[in-house]
DNA sequence: GAGAGAACTCCCCCCACATTTAGCC
DNA sequence: TTGGCTAAATGTGGGGGGAGTTCTC
Protein backbone atom coordinates (compact mmCIF):
# COMPACT_ATOMS: atom_id res chain seq x y z
CA UNK A 1 0.00 0.00 0.00
CA UNK A 2 1.26 3.20 -1.33
CA UNK A 3 0.93 6.62 0.12
CA UNK A 4 -2.90 7.69 0.49
CA UNK A 5 -4.07 10.09 -1.48
CA UNK A 6 -3.50 13.86 -0.63
CA UNK A 7 -6.51 15.34 -1.40
CA UNK A 8 -8.85 12.79 0.17
CA UNK A 9 -6.40 10.57 2.00
CA UNK A 10 -8.13 7.56 1.74
CA UNK A 11 -7.50 6.01 -1.57
CA UNK A 12 -3.92 5.35 -2.63
CA UNK A 13 -2.21 8.07 -4.42
CA UNK A 14 -1.90 6.67 -8.11
CA UNK A 15 -0.84 9.99 -10.22
CA UNK A 16 1.57 13.35 -9.15
CA UNK A 17 -0.13 16.42 -10.48
CA UNK A 18 3.33 18.48 -10.29
CA UNK A 19 1.50 21.66 -10.73
CA UNK A 20 -0.26 20.96 -7.79
CA UNK A 21 2.70 18.80 -5.90
CA UNK A 22 0.52 16.65 -5.04
CA UNK A 23 -0.01 12.79 -5.39
CA UNK A 24 -3.46 11.90 -5.96
CA UNK A 25 -6.00 9.34 -6.55
CA UNK A 26 -7.26 8.56 -9.87
CA UNK A 27 -11.11 9.93 -8.72
CA UNK A 28 -9.83 13.04 -6.91
CA UNK A 29 -7.59 13.58 -9.81
CA UNK A 30 -10.48 13.93 -11.95
CA UNK A 31 -12.02 16.21 -9.81
CA UNK A 32 -9.61 18.23 -8.85
CA UNK A 33 -8.26 18.62 -12.60
CA UNK A 34 -11.64 19.28 -14.04
CA UNK A 35 -12.56 22.36 -11.93
CA UNK A 36 -11.62 24.53 -14.62
CA UNK A 37 -9.13 25.11 -17.43
CA UNK A 38 -6.28 26.02 -16.15
CA UNK A 39 -6.51 22.71 -13.53
CA UNK A 40 -6.86 20.74 -16.75
CA UNK A 41 -3.55 22.07 -18.13
CA UNK A 42 -1.64 20.55 -15.18
CA UNK A 43 1.08 17.90 -15.79
CA UNK A 44 0.43 14.47 -14.58
CA UNK A 45 1.78 11.37 -14.59
CA UNK A 46 2.30 8.22 -12.31
CA UNK A 47 3.78 8.77 -9.05
CA UNK A 48 6.81 7.32 -8.57
CA UNK A 49 6.00 3.63 -6.46
CA UNK A 50 9.32 3.92 -4.60
CA UNK A 51 9.45 7.72 -3.33
CA UNK A 52 6.02 8.80 -3.51
CA UNK A 53 6.81 12.45 -4.00
CA UNK A 54 8.26 12.53 -7.50
CA UNK A 55 6.48 11.59 -10.63
CA UNK A 56 7.78 9.02 -12.40
CA UNK A 57 9.50 8.95 -15.76
CA UNK A 58 9.97 5.55 -16.22
CA UNK A 59 8.70 2.31 -15.79
CA UNK A 60 11.30 -0.88 -14.94
CA UNK A 61 9.77 -3.84 -15.92
CA UNK A 62 12.59 -6.20 -14.07
CA UNK A 63 10.98 -4.78 -10.74
CA UNK A 64 7.82 -3.57 -11.81
CA UNK A 65 7.83 -0.55 -10.54
CA UNK A 66 7.51 3.14 -11.96
CA UNK A 67 10.23 5.50 -10.93
CA UNK A 68 11.20 8.95 -11.16
CA UNK A 69 14.62 9.83 -12.42
CA UNK A 70 15.73 9.83 -8.98
CA UNK A 71 15.10 6.77 -7.92
CA UNK A 72 15.47 5.18 -11.41
CA UNK A 73 19.32 6.64 -11.21
CA UNK A 74 19.66 5.56 -7.56
CA UNK A 75 18.37 2.22 -8.25
CA UNK A 76 19.92 1.51 -11.60
CA UNK A 77 22.39 4.09 -13.03
CA UNK A 78 23.45 4.65 -10.12
CA UNK A 79 24.32 1.38 -8.20
CA UNK A 80 25.10 -1.68 -9.14
CA UNK A 81 21.39 -3.19 -9.15
CA UNK A 82 20.73 -4.13 -12.65
CA UNK A 83 21.03 -1.18 -14.50
CA UNK A 84 20.06 -2.89 -17.74
CA UNK A 85 17.04 -3.48 -15.87
CA UNK A 86 14.13 -3.11 -19.05
CA UNK A 87 12.44 0.29 -18.43
CA UNK A 88 9.84 2.06 -20.45
CA UNK A 89 9.05 5.82 -20.73
CA UNK A 90 5.75 6.64 -19.16
CA UNK A 91 3.85 9.32 -20.45
CA UNK A 92 2.39 12.56 -19.10
CA UNK A 93 -0.92 13.81 -19.29
CA UNK A 94 -3.10 16.86 -18.85
CA UNK A 95 -6.55 17.53 -18.93
CA UNK A 96 -9.78 15.04 -17.54
CA UNK A 97 -8.93 12.08 -19.66
CA UNK A 98 -11.69 9.34 -19.53
CA UNK A 99 -10.50 5.92 -18.43
CA UNK A 100 -9.70 5.09 -21.94
CA UNK A 101 -7.79 7.82 -22.97
CA UNK A 102 -5.64 7.24 -19.97
CA UNK A 103 -4.90 4.01 -21.50
CA UNK A 104 -3.77 4.98 -24.45
CA UNK A 105 -1.57 7.01 -22.56
CA UNK A 106 0.12 4.61 -20.82
CA UNK A 107 -1.01 1.99 -22.75
CA UNK A 108 2.73 1.68 -24.20
CA UNK A 109 3.76 -0.70 -21.38
CA UNK A 110 1.57 -3.10 -22.71
CA UNK A 111 2.15 -5.42 -26.11
CA UNK A 112 0.03 -4.20 -28.50
CA UNK A 113 0.34 -7.68 -29.47
CA UNK A 114 -1.00 -8.97 -26.95
CA UNK A 115 -5.05 -9.62 -27.03
CA UNK A 116 -5.56 -9.05 -23.43
CA UNK A 117 -4.44 -5.88 -23.71
CA UNK A 118 -7.34 -4.03 -22.15
CA UNK A 119 -7.41 -6.29 -20.16
CA UNK A 120 -4.01 -5.65 -18.21
CA UNK A 121 -4.62 -2.66 -19.35
CA UNK A 122 -7.05 -2.06 -16.60
CA UNK A 123 -4.89 -3.58 -13.59
CA UNK A 124 -1.76 -1.99 -15.28
CA UNK A 125 -2.47 0.89 -13.10
CA UNK A 126 -3.02 -0.74 -9.58
CA UNK A 127 -0.75 -3.73 -9.98
CA UNK A 128 1.64 -3.03 -12.29
CA UNK A 129 1.34 -7.29 -13.50
CA UNK A 130 4.69 -8.15 -14.30
CA UNK A 131 4.98 -8.17 -18.27
CA UNK A 132 8.70 -9.03 -19.30
CA UNK A 133 7.45 -10.05 -22.50
CA UNK A 134 5.29 -6.97 -23.56
CA UNK A 135 8.37 -4.46 -23.25
CA UNK A 136 11.32 -2.87 -25.05
CA UNK A 137 13.85 -5.67 -25.54
CA UNK A 138 17.49 -5.42 -23.72
CA UNK A 139 18.38 -3.03 -26.96
CA UNK A 140 15.82 -0.84 -26.70
CA UNK A 141 15.84 -0.65 -23.23
CA UNK A 142 18.89 1.59 -24.03
CA UNK A 143 17.45 3.82 -25.70
CA UNK A 144 14.10 3.68 -24.28
CA UNK A 145 13.32 7.44 -25.17
CA UNK A 146 13.32 6.06 -28.93
CA UNK A 147 9.80 4.08 -28.16
CA UNK A 148 8.66 7.66 -27.29
CA UNK A 149 8.98 8.50 -30.89
CA UNK A 150 7.18 6.04 -32.16
CA UNK A 151 4.61 6.12 -29.97
CA UNK A 152 4.18 9.74 -30.61
CA UNK A 153 4.56 9.22 -34.18
CA UNK A 154 1.91 6.37 -34.00
CA UNK A 155 -0.23 8.76 -32.08
CA UNK A 156 -0.23 11.83 -33.98
CA UNK A 157 0.07 11.09 -36.99
CA UNK A 158 -3.19 12.22 -38.61
CA UNK A 159 -2.62 9.70 -41.40
CA UNK A 160 -2.75 5.85 -41.02
CA UNK A 161 0.69 4.95 -41.24
CA UNK A 162 2.99 2.39 -41.13
CA UNK A 163 4.93 3.02 -37.00
CA UNK A 164 7.78 0.95 -38.42
CA UNK A 165 7.99 3.29 -41.20
CA UNK A 166 7.66 5.97 -38.90
CA UNK A 167 10.01 4.78 -36.61
CA UNK A 168 12.88 3.79 -39.11
CA UNK A 169 14.93 1.47 -38.08
CA UNK A 170 14.38 1.26 -34.43
CA UNK A 171 10.68 0.53 -34.80
CA UNK A 172 11.05 -2.74 -35.52
CA UNK A 173 10.50 -4.38 -32.39
CA UNK A 174 9.11 -1.10 -30.83
CA UNK A 175 6.03 -0.99 -28.97
CA UNK A 176 2.70 0.43 -30.25
CA UNK A 177 0.23 1.93 -28.67
CA UNK A 178 -2.64 0.28 -27.46
CA UNK A 179 -5.80 1.72 -26.76
CA UNK A 180 -8.18 1.01 -24.26
CA UNK A 181 -10.87 0.29 -26.58
CA UNK A 182 -8.66 -3.19 -26.99
CA UNK A 183 -10.32 -3.75 -30.56
CA UNK A 184 -6.74 -5.03 -31.43
CA UNK A 185 -3.73 -3.87 -33.13
CA UNK A 186 -5.39 -3.40 -36.55
CA UNK A 187 -6.98 -0.89 -34.73
CA UNK A 188 -4.04 1.58 -35.47
CA UNK A 189 -3.95 0.87 -39.12
CA UNK A 190 -7.06 3.20 -39.79
CA UNK A 191 -8.77 6.15 -39.05
CA UNK A 192 -10.50 4.55 -36.71
CA UNK A 193 -7.48 4.73 -33.89
CA UNK A 194 -7.88 8.18 -33.99
CA UNK A 195 -11.67 7.63 -33.32
CA UNK A 196 -10.86 6.63 -30.06
CA UNK A 197 -10.05 10.27 -29.52
CA UNK A 198 -12.82 11.56 -30.66
CA UNK A 199 -14.37 14.20 -28.52
CA UNK A 200 -18.01 12.77 -29.00
CA UNK A 201 -17.34 9.28 -28.41
CA UNK A 202 -15.00 9.91 -25.32
CA UNK A 203 -16.71 8.86 -22.66
CA UNK A 204 -16.21 11.70 -19.70
CA UNK A 205 -17.72 10.36 -17.04
CA UNK A 206 -16.32 9.62 -14.06
CA UNK A 207 -17.64 6.06 -13.72
CA UNK A 208 -14.94 4.98 -16.52
CA UNK A 209 -12.57 5.45 -13.65
CA UNK A 210 -14.18 3.27 -11.38
CA UNK A 211 -14.46 0.59 -14.55
CA UNK A 212 -10.98 0.81 -15.26
CA UNK A 213 -9.12 1.22 -12.04
CA UNK A 214 -11.76 -0.22 -9.63
CA UNK A 215 -11.47 2.99 -7.82
CA UNK A 216 -14.66 3.70 -6.02
CA UNK A 217 -16.15 6.92 -5.61
CA UNK A 218 -18.73 6.84 -3.19
CA UNK A 219 -16.74 9.04 -0.85
CA UNK A 220 -18.52 12.49 -1.36
CA UNK A 221 -15.31 13.85 -1.36
CA UNK A 222 -15.61 13.16 -4.87
CA UNK A 223 -17.74 15.17 -5.84
CA UNK A 224 -17.01 18.17 -7.33
CA UNK A 225 -17.73 21.78 -4.79
CA UNK A 226 -20.34 24.24 -5.69
CA UNK A 227 -18.63 27.41 -4.99
CA UNK A 228 -17.49 27.60 -8.38
CA UNK A 229 -14.57 30.03 -7.53
CA UNK A 230 -11.71 27.38 -6.30
CA UNK A 231 -10.39 25.64 -9.29
CA UNK A 232 -10.18 22.33 -6.87
CA UNK A 233 -13.65 22.06 -6.32
CA UNK A 234 -15.14 25.05 -8.28
CA UNK A 235 -16.94 24.43 -11.62
CA UNK A 236 -18.89 21.54 -12.20
CA UNK A 237 -18.57 21.65 -16.42
CA UNK A 238 -17.38 18.54 -17.14
CA UNK A 239 -17.56 19.43 -20.59
CA UNK A 240 -14.18 21.02 -20.92
CA UNK A 241 -12.15 19.15 -24.00
CA UNK A 242 -9.76 16.37 -22.77
CA UNK A 243 -5.78 16.90 -23.07
CA UNK A 244 -3.66 14.09 -22.71
CA UNK A 245 0.35 14.73 -22.54
CA UNK A 246 2.35 12.28 -23.48
CA UNK A 247 6.43 12.23 -24.66
CA UNK A 248 7.13 14.06 -27.76
CA UNK A 249 10.38 12.56 -28.71
CA UNK A 250 12.72 14.51 -30.57
CA UNK A 251 12.69 13.99 -34.20
CA UNK A 252 9.27 12.79 -34.29
CA UNK A 253 7.80 13.72 -38.08
CA UNK A 254 4.84 15.14 -36.19
CA UNK A 255 4.57 19.27 -35.68
CA UNK A 256 7.11 19.35 -39.03
CA UNK A 257 10.56 19.87 -36.95
CA UNK A 258 12.42 18.66 -34.53
CA UNK A 259 11.74 20.27 -31.31
CA UNK A 260 13.11 19.73 -27.79
CA UNK A 261 10.05 20.61 -25.61
CA UNK A 262 10.38 19.49 -22.38
CA UNK A 263 6.61 19.57 -22.54
CA UNK A 264 6.39 19.23 -18.66
CA UNK A 265 8.68 21.36 -17.47
CA UNK A 266 7.74 25.01 -16.73
CA UNK A 267 9.11 27.40 -14.47
CA UNK A 268 7.97 26.40 -10.55
CA UNK A 269 4.32 26.24 -10.55
CA UNK A 270 4.35 28.08 -7.30
CA UNK A 271 0.91 29.49 -8.84
CA UNK A 272 -0.64 26.88 -10.84
CA UNK A 273 -2.08 29.71 -12.90
CA UNK A 274 0.76 31.49 -13.92
CA UNK A 275 2.26 27.84 -14.47
CA UNK A 276 -0.45 26.75 -16.39
CA UNK A 277 -0.15 30.35 -18.51
CA UNK A 278 3.14 30.10 -18.91
CA UNK A 279 3.60 26.14 -19.34
CA UNK A 280 5.36 25.86 -22.78
CA UNK A 281 3.62 22.57 -23.43
CA UNK A 282 3.54 21.39 -27.12
CA UNK A 283 0.25 20.68 -27.80
CA UNK A 284 -0.68 18.98 -31.19
CA UNK A 285 -4.48 19.78 -31.15
CA UNK A 286 -6.80 16.51 -32.78
CA UNK A 287 -10.09 18.06 -31.84
CA UNK A 288 -9.93 18.47 -28.26
CA UNK A 289 -7.25 16.06 -27.34
CA UNK A 290 -3.52 17.18 -27.60
CA UNK A 291 0.06 15.45 -26.64
CA UNK A 292 2.54 16.61 -24.98
CA UNK A 293 5.61 15.36 -23.98
CA UNK A 294 9.30 15.33 -23.37
CA UNK A 295 11.91 14.89 -26.21
CA UNK A 296 14.12 12.05 -26.63
CA UNK A 297 17.14 14.53 -25.59
CA UNK A 298 16.18 16.02 -22.33
CA UNK A 299 18.64 15.66 -20.07
CA UNK A 300 18.07 14.20 -16.96
CA UNK A 301 16.90 17.17 -15.35
CA UNK A 302 14.50 17.62 -18.16
CA UNK A 303 13.00 14.46 -17.42
CA UNK A 304 12.73 15.06 -13.38
CA UNK A 305 11.34 18.74 -14.68
CA UNK A 306 7.98 16.35 -16.14
CA UNK A 307 7.24 16.26 -12.48
CA UNK A 308 7.51 17.84 -9.34
CA UNK A 309 11.06 18.85 -8.96
CA UNK A 310 10.53 22.23 -10.02
CA UNK A 311 8.39 22.89 -6.84
CA UNK A 312 10.56 20.95 -5.42
CA UNK A 313 13.72 22.72 -5.63
CA UNK A 314 11.92 25.77 -5.07
CA UNK A 315 11.10 24.80 -1.43
CA UNK A 316 14.30 24.15 -1.44
CA UNK A 317 14.75 20.09 -1.92
CA UNK A 318 17.83 19.24 -3.63
CA UNK A 319 17.26 17.53 -6.94
CA UNK A 320 19.29 14.43 -6.37
CA UNK A 321 18.44 13.65 -2.42
CA UNK A 322 18.97 10.16 -1.83
CA UNK A 323 15.91 7.62 -1.81
CA UNK A 324 15.15 5.63 1.81
CA UNK A 325 14.33 1.95 1.22
CA UNK A 326 11.00 2.86 1.57
CA UNK A 327 10.39 6.40 2.62
CA UNK A 328 12.84 8.46 0.13
CA UNK A 329 11.48 11.96 0.81
CA UNK A 330 12.13 13.26 4.23
CA UNK A 331 8.59 13.48 5.70
CA UNK A 332 9.27 17.30 6.24
CA UNK A 333 9.29 17.75 2.70
CA UNK A 334 6.26 15.37 1.77
CA UNK A 335 4.66 17.76 4.29
CA UNK A 336 5.29 21.03 2.75
CA UNK A 337 4.31 19.48 -0.58
CA UNK A 338 1.10 18.83 0.90
CA UNK A 339 1.16 22.05 2.46
CA UNK A 340 1.56 24.03 -0.95
CA UNK A 341 -0.66 22.20 -2.46
CA UNK A 342 -3.75 23.10 0.58
CA UNK A 343 -2.64 26.03 0.25
CA UNK A 344 -2.76 26.41 -3.20
CA UNK A 345 -6.25 25.26 -3.46
CA UNK A 346 -6.91 27.51 -0.74
CA UNK A 347 -6.00 30.83 -2.30
CA UNK A 348 -7.08 29.10 -5.60
CA UNK A 349 -9.24 31.61 -7.53
CA UNK A 350 -9.84 32.37 -11.31
CA UNK A 351 -7.93 35.01 -12.53
CA UNK A 352 -9.23 38.33 -13.27
CA UNK A 353 -9.41 38.75 -16.99
CA UNK A 354 -7.64 41.91 -18.28
CA UNK A 355 -9.51 42.53 -21.97
CA UNK A 356 -7.68 45.92 -22.50
CA UNK A 357 -3.56 45.53 -21.71
CA UNK A 358 -3.88 49.68 -22.46
CA UNK A 359 -5.81 50.31 -19.68
CA UNK A 360 -4.15 48.33 -16.84
CA UNK A 361 -0.54 49.96 -18.19
CA UNK A 362 -2.23 53.22 -17.46
CA UNK A 363 -3.96 52.02 -14.43
CA UNK A 364 -0.63 50.11 -12.91
CA UNK A 365 1.26 53.69 -13.44
CA UNK A 366 -1.27 55.70 -11.63
CA UNK A 367 -1.03 57.46 -8.47
CA UNK A 368 -3.47 56.63 -5.96
CA UNK A 369 -5.00 58.11 -2.80
CA UNK A 370 -6.10 55.71 -0.30
CA UNK A 371 -6.01 53.03 -3.61
CA UNK A 372 -8.33 55.50 -5.56
CA UNK A 373 -6.99 57.22 -8.70
CA UNK A 374 -6.59 61.12 -7.94
CA UNK A 375 -6.62 63.59 -10.75
CA UNK A 376 -2.91 64.72 -12.39
CA UNK A 377 -1.45 66.87 -10.46
CA UNK A 378 -2.94 66.35 -7.15
CA UNK A 379 -1.18 65.04 -3.94
CA UNK A 380 -0.83 61.04 -3.75
CA UNK A 381 -0.11 59.00 -1.62
CA UNK A 382 1.04 56.04 -3.70
CA UNK A 383 3.04 56.16 -6.85
CA UNK A 384 3.27 52.77 -8.34
CA UNK A 385 6.62 53.54 -10.35
CA UNK A 386 8.23 55.14 -7.45
CA UNK A 387 6.58 52.76 -4.79
CA UNK A 388 6.56 56.32 -3.26
CA UNK A 389 4.58 58.18 -0.94
CA UNK A 390 4.05 62.24 -1.66
CA UNK A 391 2.45 62.57 1.64
C1' DG B 1 -23.19 22.83 24.77
C1' DA B 2 -24.39 27.73 24.02
C1' DG B 3 -23.35 32.47 23.63
C1' DA B 4 -20.41 36.63 23.23
C1' DG B 5 -16.53 38.86 21.60
C1' DA B 6 -12.22 38.92 19.10
C1' DA B 7 -9.70 37.72 15.19
C1' DC B 8 -9.55 36.65 10.64
C1' DT B 9 -10.96 36.30 5.70
C1' DC B 10 -13.38 37.63 1.67
C1' DC B 11 -15.00 40.77 -1.60
C1' DC B 12 -17.43 44.98 -3.08
C1' DC B 13 -16.76 49.72 -3.90
C1' DC B 14 -14.37 53.93 -4.86
C1' DC B 15 -11.44 56.96 -7.56
C1' DA B 16 -9.51 59.41 -12.64
C1' DC B 17 -9.27 59.09 -17.21
C1' DA B 18 -7.78 56.93 -21.70
C1' DT B 19 -10.04 53.97 -24.55
C1' DT B 20 -13.98 51.86 -26.62
C1' DT B 21 -18.65 51.84 -28.15
C1' DA B 22 -22.95 53.72 -29.77
C1' DG B 23 -25.58 57.08 -31.99
C1' DC B 24 -26.28 60.78 -35.11
C1' DC B 25 -25.50 63.61 -39.20
C1' DT C 1 -22.48 53.08 -47.64
C1' DT C 2 -18.79 55.48 -45.51
C1' DG C 3 -16.53 58.81 -42.64
C1' DG C 4 -16.43 62.25 -38.97
C1' DC C 5 -17.98 63.92 -34.71
C1' DT C 6 -19.87 63.72 -29.98
C1' DA C 7 -21.44 61.62 -25.82
C1' DA C 8 -21.75 57.79 -22.97
C1' DA C 9 -19.92 53.61 -21.30
C1' DT C 10 -16.11 50.81 -20.09
C1' DG C 11 -12.25 49.16 -17.48
C1' DT C 12 -8.01 49.36 -14.94
C1' DG C 13 -5.54 48.53 -9.61
C1' DG C 14 -4.79 49.46 -4.48
C1' DG C 15 -6.86 50.11 -0.32
C1' DG C 16 -10.86 50.78 2.88
C1' DG C 17 -14.42 48.77 5.11
C1' DG C 18 -18.54 45.99 5.62
C1' DA C 19 -20.12 41.29 5.85
C1' DG C 20 -19.34 36.74 6.87
C1' DT C 21 -16.68 33.06 9.06
C1' DT C 22 -13.74 31.00 12.45
C1' DC C 23 -11.63 30.82 16.83
C1' DT C 24 -11.25 31.55 21.81
C1' DC C 25 -13.00 32.04 26.27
Amino acid sequence: MGYLCDYCREQRSIVFCRSDAASLCLSCDRSVHSANSLSKRHSRTLVCERCHSQPAFVRCIEERISLCQNCDWMGHAGSNVSPAHKKQAVNCYSGCPSASELSAVWSFLLDVGDSTCEQEMSSMIITYPNRPGDCLGAQETSNFRDASVVAEATLFDPKPHNSEKQAGSTSSSMPKICLSGAKGPSEYEDDSFYNEFNMDEVDLNIENYEELFGVALNDPKHLLDDDGIDGLFGTKDMSGSTCLGAYTAEGSSVGGANMIQPACSNAASADSVVSSKTEPNLCYTRQALSFSGLTGESSAGDYQDCGASSSMKIMGEPPWYPPAPEISMPSSSRNDAVMRYMEKKKTRKFEKKVRYESRKARADVRRRVKGRFVKAGETYDYDPLSHTRSC
